[in-house]
RNA sequence: GGAAGCAUAGCGCAGCUGGGAGCGCGCUCGCCUGACUAGCGGGAGGUCAUGGGUUCGAGUCCCAUUGCUUCCACCA
């Protein structure tokens, strides 16, 4: 052998090692292929300027898995990666990053402030993608993209032009979520709902001519009063029927608005009376267009009071709050105050409570577009994994509404709109117009805002291949097979690029949705800055591996779940990378004093040979399986058993004799199935743990070259050993049996003893004949006598039954029979308990006429089996009494 | 106000299409057995939230209840 092991499994420099030769080798690199079916996932692109964390690190540990399970399996496989440009957050980060410095954003105007933009991004943009590669992620890094370079711009676009023309897209006023911290509106879908402790302030609006007489209205937000254009109650409330078209008196404004009737308003509710101020509310926006009312904005877009509020301009929403409720209560008109918890709009990314403005924006018409993606989901071309999510998806399809895509940010896609200097006339296209259509002037000014940057997401599946030219990639790898995503992101992107694909490109963009969950801390809290109980990835990394970061990650979750993260599961990972490790280096130690030879003829096996062929050739089918349904980790976790318990802890076990000694017939069979059965294991195990596979395939294939080029295993019929499982099992039973007496007596490990095996069936005999050189590593045996009668064994010998089989192992000094009579007891209550249990099934008729067949032979089974060992434990019993 | 998920051993979880309750950690007893103490062997520990139903048979399917979590939603 050409390279040897280190002697302890250590992943640092290993790691970086192997993935730097996998990147000089471009085994990533996919190329158009037609003689290979192509398998594509596109990355969820991270945020540019973001860092690795535990959600990225799960989601990103699935796509690889995937890909290189494809890989293996021979598909072409295309893992497309990029980042994000993230408008408002990396805004905000460049702001911030240059008050630093005392540089002023507005100062230095958008020009300016895009080059630092750019500049930070050059700077930090590599960063989260060099995260990426130390988790071992196998993306096609020669086809990195960028949300915002020239392929994706034009994408973008072209995708705003074609649905301005087609009448999708439009600027209007409409009351829209103003963010007043990040001065930008933003999407229903930005607002998060938070509940929050407020109160209900009662006002009483004095009536105009009526001396003494008041509306009593009842609100949360009493500063928008300032706004207010009416007063709207339910036309059914009979209390206020006298009151309708009357005038009040507005408090503190010196206004007078009427009372209106709008079925809107809930009678039950609060006073039944409601302060309409359509420029601040967006129910209150609808109720003024349908009754025609005056639109008063009054703030500005920081959220303070504009010149409109009188005495309170100047005041932030809050401050002007309590000065108002101050001032009314000295006017006499607060009637009470009522502690009220309501939900409040907030802006995910700042937390900010969001305030509705009216505002002209640019938004896209969405029931159209929605049909298709329904249909999509309900013609099944596009599946969730859990179906589950597929409900929320439609759910919120079906109720969708415009979407509002501008934004007052410098860094993104400008929305190519331009507005003739002389009429004001919008065109939108490409460049900027040399022309007015309308009035023939030269000089347009483009539109200032930019787009949502979940317009240029939603178009990441194709945008990346090339669209909207019609390129060979787009062609070959378009649409791609599966989207992993978490949940969360459902609504934001995954239905918007749905929509989006199918209107672009007449397909869906991926067949499957793979969703996960989030990954929270040891208590199952959410991982949060505020918290400080987030965990690094690259810390984990750092100390365990990748490796075992990534088997943490796949172990026990179920898709859909969340999962908590712990260092003691990865300490348990880590500790499977090293059995694995030792497990090969103990292999790799014996090939090196023997030759293998390289195909071996399967009938010089061995049984035990042949029960861990049979057991890695089911488990590759199972595996197979179990990834082509995405549970990988109900996939990984037969891996570690197998690899654990199957082949270390029995096969290596029960072949060291045989290597041991030197004229042993069967060597070259052991050697030849230990390295046939380790590397077929290693390869299933490779999409989960690649560096330590590949470290270890390639120490034992010398001649290979990478593990993550090499073929799937394949379940093969000629591996298929019904019959040397079976005695194999038998042997386990017997061992165990063995070992247990051995505890149960307190015989030290170090004192041999002899075992006799006793079974009237020649068979059976010969079975265990075969295999008593196990019981000898195994069961600490000093020597077996497999016989068909109990001639020589005295009766101070201990038992234990099996099936088919007594043992007798004689500890004469030690023995006790009052021990070994419990103990035969509790076999005997053990077994009439599964007699009881059989018999009760097999009493039933109706048991016996409608369950499957196979299913009652199994019982008739084991019916006899129990029998038979029940007979010998009263036997025994009778023998001792 | 709608909707979804979860409830299984002390802890963290698996159990996919119904057919004798599992994994990891922890605990406990015994072992330095020529790959591995990051290990080996043995063991204790569960009315599968509660109550009904379907079925020959339910942790698994259906209904209801309780508790926790989450998402959606314009009741001011």
């Amino acid at each position: 052998m050409a390279k040897e092991l280190a002697k302890t499994y250590d992943p640092k420099g290993l790691e970086d090692r192997i993935y730097q030769k996998w990147l000089d080798n471009h085994y990533f690199h996919a190329t158009v292929n037609p003689d290979k079916k192509p398998f594509t996932i596109v990355i969820p692109p991270p945020n540019v300027t973001g860092q690795l964390h535990m959600g990225h690190a799960l989601d990103e540990t699935m796509q690889d898995i995937l890909i290189r399970f494809k890989r293996m399996q021979g598909y072409e496989t295309l893992w497309q990666p990029g980042t994000d440009h993230a408008a408002i957050a990396t805004e905000v980060k460049v702001t911030e990053k240059l008050r630093e410095q005392g540089i002023d954003k507005d100062e230095i105007g958008r020009e300016e402030f895009l080059k630092h933009a750019w500049a930070w991004k050059e700077e930090y943009g590599g960063k989260i993608t060099n995260q990426l590669k130390k988790l071992g992620a196998s993306a096609d890094w020669e086809r990195e993209r960028f949300t915002m370079d020239e392929g994706c711009s034009k994408a973008v676009q072209e995708v705003f032009i074609r649905l301005y023309e087609k009448g999708y897209i439009y600027k209007g006023s409409r009351i829209i979520n103003w963010c007043p911290v990040c001065q930008t509106s933003i999407s229903d879908a930005e607002v998060e709902h938070v509940d929050q402790d407020g109160f209900f302030w009662h006002i009483n609006y004095p009536i105009v001519g009526e001396e003494g007489k008041f509306v009593e209205i009842a609100t949360t937000r009493p500063e928008t009063l300032l706004g207010d254009t009416a007063v709207a109650v339910n036309p059914e409330d009979e209390r206020y029927q006298h009151l309708i078209g009357k005038m009040l008196e507005l408090p503190l404004t010196g206004r007078q608005i009427p009372v209106i009737a709008d079925s809107y308003v809930d009678k039950e509710f609060g006073t039944g009376c409601v302060k309409i101020t359509p420029a601040h509310d967006p129910n209150d926006f609808e109720v003024g267009k349908r009754h025609s009312l005056p639109e008063i904005n009054i703030m500005n877009d920081d959220a303070t009071i504009n010149e409109l509020g009188g005495k309170y301009a100047g005041m932030d929403r809050y401050e002007a709050r309590r000065a108002m409720v101050e001032d009314l209560k000295e006017l006499g008109l607060l009637v009470k105050v009522v502690p009220h918890a309501h939900n409040v709009g907030t802006h995910d990314r700042c937390k900010t409570t969001v305030e509705p403005m009216i505002k002209p924006q640019w938004f896209v018409k969405m029931d159209e577009m929605a049909k298709p993606a329904i249909e999509a989901l309900k013609d099944g071309s596009l599946q969730f994994v859990p179906e589950r999510f597929g409900k929320i998806y439609l759910h919120w399809l079906e109720n969708i509404r415009d979407w509002c895509i501008s934004r007052q940010l410098w860094w993104g896609h400008r929305i190519p709109a331009y507005y003739c200097d002389e009429c004001g006339e919008t065109v939108v296209a490409r460049e900027m117009p040399k022309i007015c259509p309308k009035c023939g002037c030269t000089h347009f000014t483009q539109d200032e805002d930019t787009l949502d940057t979940w317009f240029s997401s939603a178009l990441w599946p194709f945008s990346t291949l090339g669209w909207p030219d019609q390129t060979p990639e787009l062609d070959y790898f378009f649409p791609t097979d599966v989207l992993v995503t978490g949940y969360d992101i459902i609504f934001f992107w995954v239905i918007r690029m749905v929509f989006s694909s199918l209107e672009q490109t007449g397909k869906v963009p991926f067949h499957h949705v793979l969703i996960h969950g989030l990954v929270r801390d040891a208590q199952g809290r959410k991982m949060s800055k505020s918290l400080g109980n987030g965990i690094d990835p690259l810390k984990i990394i750092d100390e365990f591996g990748a490796d075992a970061l990534r088997l943490t990650l796949m172990t026990g979750n179920a898709p859909g779940n969340d999962m908590n993260f712990s260092n003691e599961r990865v300490t348990a990972s880590r500790n499977f990378a090293n059995k694995v490790w030792n497990a090969s280096r103990f292999i790799m130690m014996n090939l090196e004093r023997a030759r293998v030879p390289e195909e071996m003829d399967l009938a010089a096996l061995t049984g035990a040979d042949k029960w861990i062929l049979s057991k890695v050739n089911t488990l590759a089918a199972e595996v197979t399986e179990n990834l082509d349904k995405y549970e990988l980790g109900i996939a990984v976790q037969k891996v570690y058993d197998f690899i654990w318990d199957e082949f270390c802890d029995w096969y290596i076990e029960m072949v060291k004799p045989r290597l041991y000694n030197e004229e042993d017939t069967t060597k070259s069979a052991a050697l030849w199935t230990l390295k046939t059965v380790l590397t077929n294991a290693l390869k299933l195990l490779h999409p989960y743990m690649p560096f330590i596979t590949e470290e270890i395939f390639c120490t034992l294939h010398p001649e290979e070259e990478s593990i993550m080029i090499s073929a799937w295993p394949v379940y093969q019929e000629a591996w298929n050993f019904a019959r040397e499982e079976r005695e194999v099992e038998a042997i386990k039973e017997a061992v165990r049996a063995i070992r247990n007496v051995r505890t149960d007596m307190n015989v030290a490990p170090s004192k041999k003893a002899q075992v006799f095996v006793v079974s009237e069936n020649p068979e059976v005999r010969s079975m265990f004949e075969e295999g008593k050189v196990f019981f000898a590593t195994l069961g600490s045996a000093s020597s077996v006598h497999v016989q068909a009668d109990k001639a020589g064994i005295g009766d101070d010998a201990i038992s234990a039954v099996i099936p088919d089989a007594v043992l007798y192992l004689p500890f004469a000094e030690l023995v006790d029979i009052e021990k070994e009579i419990e103990r035969l007891k509790k076999e005997e209550e053990r077994l009439t308990k599964e007699l009881a249990r059989v018999n009760g099934m097999l009493g039933n008729e109706r048991f016996i006429s409608k369950a499957p067949k196979a299913k009652v032979d199994e019982e008739k089974a084991k019916l006899e089996k129990y029998t038979q060992m029940m007979e010998q434990v009263k036997a025994r019993l009778a023998q001792l009494a």
